[in-house]
DNA sequence: ACGTTTGTGTAAGAAAACCTAACATGATTT
DNA sequence: AAATCATGTTAGGTTTTCTTACACAAACGT
């Protein structure tokens, strides 16, 4: 079984610090699109005490896909619905993991 | 010999995409002393069309570096003459690097 | 020792960037 | 036909950033 590196939390790519101008600068969509994406719950931005939105690179990236998406007639809303998925999935593979690892802890391969 | 990979460009890292107030808040910096730090040219941020510096991950990494020197008692005029010094010698060894690919190129070992 | 530079704070006024709410509209769904 | 979707636009308000200027203690250079 092969282990992927846990993300590390400090990383670049997951920290919000893009403002939303940037953002539609860097995706090619407008504002609008940005903000009703979020309304649509699609993307969750941080918000600096004032009230203004701060994005990730991730965020940026799955915003990418999510126009993408509908620009192929997918409506926000079926998008949403595979992002639950999406989690759901990773949850079980998560807890799964975590079984595996218990069960290893106590009768599995010891490495030291 | 062993060549590093080539810094990707469209390098997140890189990117300049985070305005002066977050970077303030990232890097514990007043925003005074982070423009200061660009009067003296130690850093370099870019500008939106309206004129809103933009500062990248490596810019805030760097930043820190100044501060913690100033803090030793390091004068920004210093600090920039290290810089130039440090600029200077990687520009000697991609020179270097350079004359050394072009004499693998015609008397080196083929690769191929 | 004395004048100068350094590093930082703070204030003022203006411009840029962002926010929400509302109305409009053509395209799809239901 | 009515409702929803996705997006544009406008309006008024708030937040963020910008530059310039003055102040001042500490460090530096001569």
């Amino acid at each position: 079984m092969v282990y992927e590196l846990a993300a590390d939390p400090s990383s670049f790519k997951e920290k919000k610090v893009i403002t939303i101008g940037i953002v539609s600068e860097l995706t090619g969509l407008s504002e609008r699109q940005i903000r009703y994406y979020e309304e649509r719950k699609l993307v969750f931005p941080e918000r600096t005490p004032g009230g203004s939105r701060r994005y990730s690179f991730v965020d940026v990236e799955q915003l990418v896909e999510i126009a993408n998406k509908i620009e192929d007639g997918v409506q926000t809303y079926e998008i949403r619905q595979e992002m639950i998925k999406e989690k759901k999935k990773h949850k079980d593979e998560a807890h799964k993991k975590m079984i595996q690892g218990q069960l290893n802890a106590r009768f599995g391969v010891r490495k030291y």
